[in-house]
DNA sequence: GAATTTTCTTGATATTTATCAAATACCTCT
DNA sequence: AGAGGTATTTGATAAATATCAAGAAAATTC
């Protein structure tokens, strides 16, 4: 684990605008930049937080690509979801103490670590910083409720359609093209989390590129 | 909608372990009575709130069964989940100020209604009740990871049994029997529940049957 | 309590997706 | 740049689930 010791300031981070609320005045956003104690450097593939791990904070990412993972006794696991700049990871953990994700980086990443207690302490004081907390944790839910709905009445073309427009609507958010992407998860990753095999997937790919749909 | 005028108080409230956090003072508990405004009770198949309809509150239910489900633009829909006493439904609306999903009572009911600004006021100044409300949030993320999991990765018998056993175990940690269980829920509500169709949840209980895994 | 509607079960068949297998393409490391 | 490993594509076949259909059971209404 490299946790850097840089101080480093929600204030003046391009990404405030996603992880932070608006509106905050100048002596609120100098607590903010207290609660973010440091940024975690982790490489490709490494583990950010681990499923029956303590919990005790909330990683707001700033740079990279991540996925989280549940796993079933037998030990099948599912992509629960891929995070990408300004997104929250360890919502799960607050419930029990402990995690019960994995959160893997899919490629370097950086994140900011935030002391759920802290948070807690602070979002007492900052109404806005409540509400947003709040906000954050209903959108994750509303979220797994598409999913949901994904999984459970669409087909396996539906399916990849409606994640690669998820895909691009959410980095098209971060500045980036609306007709382009890059994939930065595998083949299985995808099905995993869409809940096909990485053959479908890649099927289903192979019939998009056909159709003209995609290249 | 009828709504109760009559006072109703979270601290003679035989659920208030469920819905609630436990350790609190008189003076905290006398404040909660005053959060739940009111009761308000509902009739088989009324819904308790609808797709698009401005959020303004948490309903705790008090007794009866709901389901929620979420629409997808063609009209299909997907059962999201289904809620019984001390469970709480709405959380979906506090990201956007208006709910995605459709609260609907399974049997006739009596919620709880909490006002969610007030919510949010009294859980900056009760400390228990703020943890309370994470983790209320987190357990139902956590939940949800649950379901992408069985939908994503379980065969039909799978997905059945996983959701007779947390039935079983939900009713169990109220009261009742271990071994028994009335579903208030079609076989189309749990087949869109699973992500399977109607005629699949009736055939794979048909299995459990011949098998002597349930009557 | 009889009629009507809704829900449930079961069978036959169709469709979708998974599985198994092999060849190819792509990365990564030195 | 080349070797070795990993990821992807594609084909053939199998398995699971959906669809269509009809009768039985249960619930609801009058």
């Amino acid at each position: 684990m490299i946790t850097q010791s840089i101080k480093v300031a929600c204030s003046n981070c391009n990404l405030r605008e996603l992880c932070m609320p608006l509106g905050l005045n100048e002596d609120e956003l100098k607590r903010l930049d207290d609660l973010v104690a440091a940024r975690r450097k982790i490489s490709r593939g490494d583990i950010l937080s681990r499923n029956g791990e303590k919990f005790s904070a909330l990683y707001a990412i700033r740079t990279g690509f991540c996925k989280t993972t549940v796993a079933a006794e037998d030990g099948r696991d599912q992509v629960t979801g891929f995070q990408m700049a300004g997104e929250v990871i360890g919502l799960d953990g607050i419930v029990s103490d402990h995690h019960t994700c994995d959160a893997v980086a899919l490629e370097d990443a950086e994140v900011c670590v935030m002391n759920f207690d802290r948070l807690e302490d602070l979002s007492r004081e900052i109404n806005a910083l409540q509400r947003h907390v709040h906000k954050i944790m209903s959108r994750e839910i509303v979220r797994e409720n598409g999913v949901m709905l994904l999984l459970g009445s669409m087909r396996a073309d539906e399916r990849l359609a409606a994640f690669l427009l998820n895909l691009v609507q959410r980095l098209h958010a971060r500045g980036f093209s609306q007709s382009e992407l890059v994939l930065r998860m595998t083949r299985e990753e995808i099905g995993s989390y869409l809940g096909l095999k990485l053959e479908t997937v890649s099927r289903t790919f192979s019939k998009f590129v056909e159709e003209g749909i995609v290249e």
